[in-house]
DNA sequence: AAAAATCAGTGACTTAATCACTAAATATTG
DNA sequence: CAATATTTAGTGATTAAGTCACTGATTTTT
């Protein structure tokens, strides 16, 4: 990855660029790492502080872990988006764990912890940025949580399927049951057995390759 | 309430006070409004912008609704917080919805949602600010959502009653079984049980005026 | 004092999570 | 390529917690 590509990375994901001085902004790309994580690494582990990640391909999964090793995925970062709260150091108000791992072959671009809050402690429009992305996440994890507490596994499962099959742009969804399992926050088993209730009314077709989709419309009513 | 009291409310809480010049001190001062909300009075649910609520006395309870009525408590506001996810037209980057409630007799001092969103606008100090504290309370949401999800009712409830003896600085806890389980995101009957439960091993003692802790040690050892 | 409202207790039932397996499919390697 | 290992899915039994539909007790209001 080239620096011209960086620079306009950062052009696109950063609003503040353009008002950064010159120092700064090569600062910012000689200490950018790109790197490459393979499928189901961990990148984050709450320990210290990676930094901002932002995700060029691929995509990373934010979860959290108890003590017992259930994990509650938080939210997912695409393409074009970045990863905050694994920038912990700059964010002194968060106080909780998040683990980061990569969902696919993601190729990213990783900013040092301090190189954000260096630049977040000399200039508040930095700042300002970091915390309204970090408080943007809340609102995606309020929703998940609004999911788990509020809604039957049916309407949950309905609900995950069809966003993921709009996001994907297939009616096949490949993912095994324990992953979707986690990405809705259930165990293995009740994602199985729900799945097969689902087949047998017709509204989808299991098989080893995947879930497709088969009815759309009544899948869609399950999660009104 | 007067002018000096208010004044000395907003030093202690505003850290950005001293850096105001005088008109916008003033503004704030004359447009704060000095509200007392009765016992279990709602005060803010999500339609408008409330503003900032600075509690002086009593607390506040935050909390999420579905559509069929139950509700999961984010956390509390005591007497000199506030209360910012009121405050939803500053924050553009939080899109759910909360409630909150007067729990008791609260006196408080409400900013209108405009005259922050102004200062925010202007003054990146007070943005920062605004941002931090509504940062700061995703970290208790946080920890509420991992009780309820990786906790057992048991664990939950005894460090609810821990908790609330060591703020209320009481054995006693005078609160109902059904306000118990909005605490906790549980139900009223579940809440009622485990009492009992608590009750038969000597844990506490149960009656109408609340609950009392007999053994706070062995209490303690159920949240380890 | 009677009526109404609030609060708690209880059994039956439902949902979802967990456990302990088996079986099938896929990947690895000797 | 066949044998083995690993991953993935299926299933019944059990448990935890939430829900429902009540009853009864206590407190408050009139």
């Amino acid at each position: 990855m080239n620096e011209l590509e960086v620079v306009s990375l950062f052009e696109s994901v950063f609003p503040f660029w353009n008002d950064l001085d010159t120092e700064d902004k090569e600062t910012l790309c000689r200490t950018a790492q790109s790197v490459s994580f393979g499928k189901g690494v961990n990148i984050h582990d709450g320990n210290e502080c990676t930094g901002v990640i932002l995700v060029r391909s691929g995509s990373l999964r934010v979860y959290m872990l108890s003590e017992d090793g259930k994990e509650i995925t938080l939210y997912r970062v695409f393409p074009g988006e970045m990863c905050m709260l694994s920038a912990s150091c700059v964010l002194n108000a968060i106080t909780f764990d998040v683990f980061v791992d990569s969902e696919e072959n993601s190729d990213c671009v990783v900013i040092g912890g301090c190189i954000i809050e260096d630049l977040s402690i000399r200039r508040s429009d930095v700042k300002i940025f970091v915390l309204e992305t970090a408080l943007g996440r809340f609102s995606d994890v309020m929703w998940v949580m609004q999911q788990i507490l509020f809604m039957s596994m049916d309407k949950r499962l309905a609900i995950f399927l069809l966003d993921e099959s709009s996001k994907r742009g297939t009616e096949v969804i490949e993912l095994t049951h324990e992953q979707i399992a986690k990405y809705i926050g259930s165990a293995r088993e009740v994602v199985s057995r729900m799945l097969k209730y689902f087949s047998s009314e017709g509204l989808v077709e299991v098989s080893r390759k995947g879930i497709r989709i088969l009815d759309k419309k009544r899948l869609r009513e399950l999660t009104y």
